[in-house]
DNA sequence: CCTATAAATACTAATTATGTATTTTAAGTA
DNA sequence: TACTTAAAATACATAATTAGTATTTATAGG
């Protein structure tokens, strides 16, 4: 793992912590700079503008992400853990984003949005392996594997929409909710049910 | 009581949700007008400007306080009710206000934020007949009206001061709760204390 | 079809932001 | 002390955005 300058870590530090609260676009560099008691001078220095620090923020983040699943998958054995981890993982990490920086980036950075969409279905594909491991063991009932895993991936795209979310009127986090809770217990709701053996 | 225009106060609902997230400056009258799906020049046609906008949403704040507390004072007999009553009240109806927009105000409407500051000391005044009541109901237990209520008004003008605020890095509400405490239980903790009788 | 009203659009002047150039300050070094 | 380096502070030019206004288009009622 390339270890980044200090510097410039300070200024993503700074950078993210705004631009997760105000968006991209209405975050200035002379925020950023006085943020940090520095020179807008030492920022363009290391950074070429504001948009280099936006791409610089969200490969961090992909970078931790990253990290953090690899950290799951060698942890735990279990599918189910796995797969729980992992939708945790993406709620904690990635929900703040979503209130305001991801749901600009169509707009605002659209070379950057067709990236990071780029990162997550590679990302998301992975769990295929994970689907069709489970379903061998058993622990996801008799799943079709290649449906499962293309269900997931159309039920995470559309939670990581920002129009769909703002359609909605709901969170990051409530929507993963939502299928995580669907994936794990199904959509009948057995608790009272109307079916009679 | 008054009645609004409801148009007015569409229009205020719009920019009161905005600048509560983002502050005054960073809302701009476009903006309030899109999610209105109204015209810009409604709005100029209701309201002279962006900044009779921020005076109206703080009038009608104060209106919202003065008849919430109103109906404190009516409702409760005993002193200790209201006062506990009016803090949760100063802190769930002011506390958002505090995160941007009035943080904001001394910077970029300072005629606005003295009006408020105004507003602020006469109604914090208004709790010297409290303290005196439940001084002479013997609640408050032997305590000095005079020097409570001043070192009470001295302690809520600290807490709303926005650059106090943000030098402690807390909350209006975390800055609330302690007042409350230390006006509740004292700043002694009794629970393990090492005075023996 | 006419009128009134407000949305949509277009526009101007003023403000603000980006990115760069210049000056000041500060800390270390010969 | 004088010199050097590096970054902060300041100033600035150009590009972009915003407040506020004028104009056009769409819509609903008579």
């Amino acid at each position: 793992m390339k270890k980044n300058d200090p510097i410039q870590e300070k200024i993503l530090n700074a950078a993210e912590k705004r631009m997760i609260k105000f968006g991209y676009r209405k975050v200035t560099m002379d925020e950023i700079a006085s943020d940090l008691h520095m020179s807008k001078n030492t920022i363009y220095k290391l950074f070429a503008g504001k948009e280099e620090i936006a791409k610089a923020l969200v490969k961090r983040l992909q970078q931790q992400l990253d990290e953090t699943m690899d950290n799951i998958e060698k942890r735990y054995e279990d599918p189910m853990k796995i797969f729980s981890g992992s939708i945790l993982l993406l709620r904690s990490q990635l929900g703040p984003w979503f209130e305001h920086f991801f749901s600009e980036m169509p707009a605002e950075l659209p070379g950057l949005w067709e990236e990071f969409l780029h990162f997550r279905n590679e990302k998301i594909l992975s769990i295929r392996s994970l689907i069709e491991k489970g379903s061998k063991n058993g622990i996801f009932r008799g799943v079709n594997p290649s449906i499962a895993t293309e269900a997931y991936l159309g039920a995470i795209k559309a939670v990581t929409n920002p129009r769909f979310l703002e359609q909605e009127k709901i969170t990051f986090e409530q929507a993963l909710d939502a299928v995580y809770n669907i994936w794990s217990y199904g959509i009948v709701d057995l608790s009272d049910s109307h079916v009679t053996i």
